[in-house]
DNA sequence: AGTTAGCACTCGGCGGCCAAGAGTGCTAAA
DNA sequence: TTTAGCACTCTTGGCCGCCGAGTGCTAACT
């Protein structure tokens, strides 16, 4: 299709798109006529023909052309200039994550209001997951006479925290005793051999107590929902930027956005296949499979550590975006995010077990 | 003010706000003319009276009655039946937390979702925060050659993580001393104490490595941003409910519930107030001392364990809000909290350590 | 004195109408 | 191939008048 257009039918599809972008409001012909030299007129056959070859429409007979979904797919893919975010604005970022570099949890948080601020969209950022979780260590810690704080630490360095219900008179000491000996049987493992060491007693001298039993059961539990509930959690911010763009003109199309973000709709279809994919992401209106994405657009990236652990970083926003800019910035910090996390795993890897 | 008010003036003020919460339109003297046995001539009388008041208005003079915020309060508190929750109702929110009791961090979120849905409006959260936080334990992990993760353990069981940096060759043993060795010296101590600890180098013996000292600042300083910071998490839930309220009908009411919310509103006026009051606090309309409140209103209660760790619960609606049921449920979830966190502290008592 | 029927009056909301303006599509000339 | 000119279309905003809802007041009734 690209190689339909001529040059001058091409500065006007950019031309228009990119007005619409920054204006939101349909560009007449007469706009473009002075920036290309050319009078109006003309302006208005280019744009004919480019609304035959589907890449603009116009909303009524005597209004200015917008863009198609298609129209954004062109322009993002053939037309657009790079956007690249100012050394400024790189170092910015770049010191933010220093400062917090040590609070693993509060990574997805930086990401999500950094990304909202510099695309000026919805941001969403879902944690970091490993394909599959392995057992790191773990802690027991006497709360109370009858009650035990089990705190479990996985592989790529995510922090489980658990109650557990204890024999009245059991010491600290004892305790401790006991997470040594479930952290050498535990050692490295994936929840599926945990779960199978929890219901096949090993022949391990002395047999376990009953109470050993209980903890390595909470400890397969808790990794297998952790696997299965890790990338329910998604992570959002700048629902209140967005909410200046005119297309939120109407209540229902916040209420629309808002249970896209937090009802299930990222998760289903469009996580899992970031996940699955290399590079950035761009999908626009229409394209989605859900209807109830169809006036938006995402933008999303993988971010982590390759084969290792991995997430998702990307924004949401009106099918009128600032494409180049979006682009730019959720690639930006979906690298940040990944050398982070390189310092913290890269210098191991995870070798399979069998 | 209520001993001027006669039965039936009080039956008309009660019948004009609760169709007032339940429709949201003004309501006529012809609506309640037929319940109270007496004409609409007489209703309106009755009403005018109500308005000299200062408990009722309307927005022009031929529109429906509508209640003051002066209404409201007396509504409140004279008027209103108490609306428990059905014994049903009570059964299933004590079996979600049931389930989820030994999973601390999710209380939270559980308590906005359940609030959010049974008072049907947005539900906040504050995660539960100690008078003075004291040191309950401490670990630290190899993650790699280079980091170590620090998990530090507070006394009324939050979990806070942060990763180091270490000597390449230290194993895993030699962390694990490390961290018995901590434990020891800051058992039970507060911020401060542990602060005074790192600048002071104890006489120790041996005396503390490089590693120790950093590590023993690492936690003073978590447990000082803990104190500080702990209460700037307010969890939210139910907006999406809320924005089906007819007051949400233009786009600004959302952008200014949102920022009431996510912005600083809440912590810097609200929370404070109700972490030092007893009982369920209502705050209707124009007598928050902040203008952004002035068209909502909020219901908050203290939860925790008395003189030890404590959250606040509540909710925010548009001042016409179902105060009945937004005070039980407020009140119902904030006993549920209580119970549990009795649960896990009762049976022990912080006591001064000097 | 309290209650009520009756009635005039007020005000918002809605639909219809018109004029203005924006922008196109087409045609014919350069 | 480009462009000037012009008729045509469609939206937007303002204005007007009607309708209905509901009140406030007065006078009659109990």
């Amino acid at each position: 299709m690209n190689l339909e257009l001529n040059e001058r039918r091409r500065r006007v599809l950019k031309a228009v798109i990119q007005q619409y972008i920054d204006t939101a409001t349909p560009v007449a012909s007469q706009d473009l006529a002075r920036s290309l030299g050319v009078s109006s007129a003309t302006v208005r056959n280019e744009m004919a023909a480019l609304e035959d070859a589907g890449l603009l429409t116009h909303l009524h007979t005597s209004a200015g052309r917008l863009p198609t979904d298609a129209g954004y797919r062109f322009f993002v893919e053939n037309l657009m200039d790079r956007a690249a975010l100012s050394t400024q604005e790189q170092r910015m970022i770049q010191h933010q994550f220093y400062q917090i570099r040590s609070e693993l949890n509060q990574w997805i948080h930086l990401a999500a209001a950094v990304l909202a601020r510099t695309a000026q969209t919805a941001a969403v950022v879902t944690p970091p997951r490993a394909y599959e979780s392995r057992f790191k260590h773990i802690e027991l810690i006497a709360i109370n006479d009858a009650l035990v704080l089990m705190v479990l630490v996985l592989h790529e360095g995510s922090v489980k925290q658990q109650t557990l219900p204890a024999d009245p008179n059991t010491t600290q000491e004892q305790l401790s005793r006991i997470a040594g000996r479930i952290n050498e049987l535990c050692h490295e493992a994936s929840a599926r051999v945990i779960t199978a060491l929890a219901l096949t007693q090993p022949v391990a001298q002395p047999p376990l107590s009953s109470f050993e039993v209980l903890v390595i059961e909470s400890v397969a539990r808790a990794m297998q929902q952790f696997e299965e509930h890790v990338n329910e959690l998604i992570h959002h911010d700048g629902l209140l930027e967005m909410l200046h763009q005119p297309e939120f003109g109407q209540v229902t199309r916040v209420r629309e956005v808002l249970s896209i973000l937090e009802g299930g709709t990222m998760l289903e279809s469009l996580i899992p296949q970031a996940l699955a994919s290399d590079g950035v992401q761009v999908i626009i209106g229409g394209e989605h499979s859900r209807d109830e994405l169809r006036d938006y657009s995402v933008i999303l990236s993988r971010y982590g550590v390759n084969g290792d652990v991995a997430g998702v970083v990307g924004v949401l926003g009106p099918r009128r975006m600032a494409y180049p800019r979006s682009i730019s910035s959720v690639r930006y910090i979906a690298g940040v995010m990944s050398d982070l996390m390189g310092d913290l795993y890269g210098e191991r890897k995870i070798e399979p077990t069998e």
